[in-house]
DNA sequence: GTCTATACCTGGATAGAC
DNA sequence: GTCTATCCAGGTATAGAC
């Protein structure tokens, strides 16, 4: 009811916070003094910080459906959705630069805490890939649609990291060119298999 | 002189402790448990924990400049070097998978929490970086040795933190070959060049 | 050089008043 | 629903005996 508005500023920040500085580096007080509120009330609404942690994956599963939604909406070519998604790097550069991937980040700190939510993380990546899998299939590659979709992921993540560490955008930049180019071989490719 | 010894058990527990738990993660008991002495005999070796880092990141510095050499000394072609450092994800897998790459995970930490230490670490990658742009320049690539140099480093990174996420061995496998056939496109447009 | 003991702080979590 | 007060565990760091 009245407290959803409460609940979701929480999340918000959790959300922004843990992105911004990690999970454990991220303190009840961090949260509580963002949203404005007390520590003690925050226990109102979220029993523990895995409660939290719990609430922030689910809020970034939506947010992460939906751009993937809007991505294939926006157009029915497959590879101008995958394009999307190689073209993400550059539209969140400034906070890839400054903070890294959210999905790989915090999938690597659970990953070293030996945390229960890592399966839950990775689901983000599974997100990712297995829409990426669909549009490769839609390209007329079944057979290698989710190896082709796992490349496609680790270039964002190698992109990612090493934006993080050096602060290069024209390394992004040319990254992602390759990227393109690699992507227009494949339409290529399944241009002419109808062809054979 | 005698205490050399503890001092040197001291980093190496706190080395493997912080690559397999993170840095924050990894107490001062911790290290104290797994090298067998108490608490307040750290501190006769390291002031705080900032300084046992620094040690550990100068261990790997110096971990990382004789493996690079070694590499360049068994083989001297630089292909050949390029190569070892493309199968060194194939060769460190099983870590790898459990843990991350011990590079790109204390970057991506100290860059959250917004240690000190970070352009230390970061050095950490340069050494590759640099290292991997002399072997382009070797190959006849002045132009873009840098630009290829941060190519590997990304495909390193990438599949370092997918297979960390996925524990999948064949995408590391597919990759690398995928890497492999990249990087014998490249000698043979090397080996086209005086030709011209 | 190594130990025990301890001071001090932060962070997660609870109790109970309002 | 929100607050203050408080407890407790764990972590950094120091003091001082051996």
């Amino acid at each position: 009811m009245a407290d959803i508005t409460t609940r979701e500023r929480i999340i918000a920040e959790a959300d922004r916070l843990i992105y911004e500085n990690g999970y454990e580096h991220t303190s009840f007080a961090d949260i509580a003094d963002a949203v404005g509120i007390s520590r003690g009330n925050f226990y109102y609404h979220f029993k523990s910080k895995d409660e939290i942690l719990d609430a922030v994956i689910g809020k970034r599963m939506m947010s992460t459906e939906q751009m993937l939604n809007a991505w294939a909406a926006q157009s029915s070519h497959p590879a101008e959705r995958i394009r999307s998604f190689i073209l993400m790097v550059v539209t969140n550069q400034a906070k890839i630069m400054r903070h890294g991937c959210p999905v790989g980040t915090l999938c690597s700190e659970l990953a070293k805490l030996g945390h229960a939510a890592q399966p839950q993380s990775n689901q983000l990546f599974s997100l990712f890939r297995t829409w990426l899998h669909q549009q490769f299939v839609l390209l007329g590659r079944e057979a290698d649609a989710d190896a082709l979709a796992m490349h496609a992921l680790a270039f964002s993540q190698g992109v990612a990291v090493l934006a993080h560490a050096f602060n290069d955008e024209q390394f992004v930049a040319r990254e992602v060119e390759r990227m393109c180019a690699w992507l227009d071989g494949i339409v290529a490719d399944a241009a002419q298999v109808p062809a054979i």
